[in-house]
DNA sequence: CTGTTAGCGCGTTCAA
DNA sequence: TTGAACGCGCTAACAG
């Protein structure tokens, strides 16, 4: 920087003030500091300038699982690291990922909440941690609703289930019952409450499985619901992953996809398009929720009111042809 | 860390000492200082320390794809990444991901060489540009093989490939063919000698399609295959994405699996145990080759001769079930 | 074994 | 609009 300065014939502070913030600096003296640049391939040296400013220019990814060593079978948590750093292309910001043992999440979420510099992205996190959380940091956005008073960006799974149900009575299925996720995530919540209400609206009582987001309750959900009510012909998934189980608990059982059975995912994750047949899903815009948290985060724009729901369209494939 | 030393008793270089390396000093001194720590809940400036260290200690992740957009559809790189997390729990050192689109490689390859610092992991990353990545940070292990003298690990692809042939024979099976990779990439050319030798030794002509580490490339292949030689009765797909394809063109050929056609992938990754039926496929164990890595790079033991090889052991499913 | 001292490279005040 | 000077929090020489 030194040299920068001296090549374009000013002092180190003006050259660093052209290349921060740009300004107070006359318009030729930017020039020339620029060219300077250029030509010496200058780089700012990350750490000098996180040490000087006070702060590193970096945004914490947070994802709490029930097992660290699995987070590599998620396609979630790969779209949000997708979306985050697409938002991050072209910004000095960088991206730090914490991945945090179910067990361990209150003692080290309170380690992290501390070292947090532009913002944290919260996965999976309980709403009582996320809004201790948010009291210890700010700076936070959740992926998914947390706790009231707690940022969050969330996609709209009530309507997105609603218009997988209206769609299964639409192009003529006569008993559409679901697998649902767990209880207690607010995810699965919204997906269950939108299935419920479309069934009571069109007509029918709301039948369904508990669940949870994985294969294991696709499978055993859909062999409970069949055992009960043989008629169905149609089953509501609340994740890809519960309806691959679906697929498979439906071939065992003879059924056809989607001769005699069809099925809806939530996420519109890839799983989605590999399925045999290509699974129809309601899309998570998930890349693009987490981009939009990271910029909200890099403007400072959150505060405990910030809130974004994205809509969650149907995407139609074959698993539900009528 | 003023404070530490004073409320331990000594100077603040002697605090530093301690909570670096903890060597040269007295087991009561020593003692001291970290109780000093606790009392304060001192953590260190990550910062502060990197620049009078001069180096950050951070690992670079660097992932080359077609499509930079797409990386949240790969689930090899999620299995990557929590291989390298895990390998860096407990550690001070940092993930930094950047993930490169292909025609920027060249450019953008270089830019990464300038800055890594504790050392760099290369995902997809060609021969050519891997020997020039090496030769200007050194510090570098490919995920996969690269050029000779760049540093890598990689599965046994031509063994575990081997093995599925062998595998798929031994059962019963009378025309085992192929959906290969791309010929240029290295694990794909691995796959298709292990293939190739396989099929020679079972006293059978090697017979495959040309395909590529994705979906269509499995039902592309398949439906050419199944043209040319309708009387197969057992696929080998170069990756699961692949045979995720080459399931869905038999299931559109009213070929069941395994009943008529058996299927083996290579990857064992998730999809191979939601797929219907769950899939045989070849184990590349993505994590701890990746963890392997990073802890190599830790320890500074990568030089141009650092190689490993994993084993590549079959995972038997129902797919290719006799 | 320990304390003293000198920067690491940069942002930012204050004066000019 | 610009330059000089200070300090961010820490590590690593060098003395003692």
């Amino acid at each position: 920087m030194e040299d920068v300065g001296r090549v374009a014939g000013v002092s180190r502070a003006t050259a660093s003030r052209v290349v921060t913030g740009g300004s107070r600096v006359s318009e030729r003296t930017r020039n020339r500091v620029w060219h300077a640049v250029e030509q010496l391939g200058y780089h700012p040296d990350l750490a000098a300038r996180a040490l000087a400013k006070g702060r590193t220019d970096v945004i914490d990814l947070i994802i709490i699982d029930e097992d660290a060593t699995q987070v590599g079978s998620n396609p979630y948590y790969s779209r949000v690291v997708s979306g985050i750093l697409s938002a991050l292309a072209g910004t000095e910001t960088q991206m730090r990922t914490h991945v945090i043992d179910e067990p361990d999440a209150p003692t080290r979420l309170d380690d992290v909440a501390r070292i947090v510099e532009v913002g944290a992205l919260l996965i999976n996190v309980p709403p009582t941690l996320g809004a201790r959380f948010a009291a210890r940091c700010g700076r936070v956005v959740s992926l998914g609703r947390s706790a009231v008073g707690v940022p969050s960006v969330e996609a709209e799974n009530a309507l997105g289930a609603r218009s997988a149900v209206e769609h299964l009575y639409r192009t003529g299925r006569r008993k559409v019952v679901a697998v649902h996720g767990k209880p207690n995530n607010s995810c699965a919540i919204g997906r269950r409450r939108g299935f419920q209400s479309a069934s009571v609206d069109a007509g029918h009582e709301p039948i369904g499985a508990e669940g949870g987001f994985c294969l294991e309750a696709g499978v055993a959900g859909t062999h409970q619901l069949l055992a009960e009510h043989p008629d169905l012909d149609a089953i509501f998934a609340a994740c890809d992953l519960t309806a691959m189980g679906v697929l498979r608990a439906l071939s065992e059982s003879g059924r056809r996809v989607p001769d005699d059975v069809a099925l809806v995912g939530f996420d519109d994750s890839f799983l989605a398009s590999v399925a045999t047949p290509a699974m129809t899903s309601v899309r998570q815009p998930v890349e693009h929720m987490a981009a939009m948290a990271t910029r909200a985060l890099l403007a400072n724009e959150t505060g405990p009111s910030w809130q974004r729901i994205e809509p969650a369209p149907l995407q139609i494939r074959r698993s539900s042809a009528a």
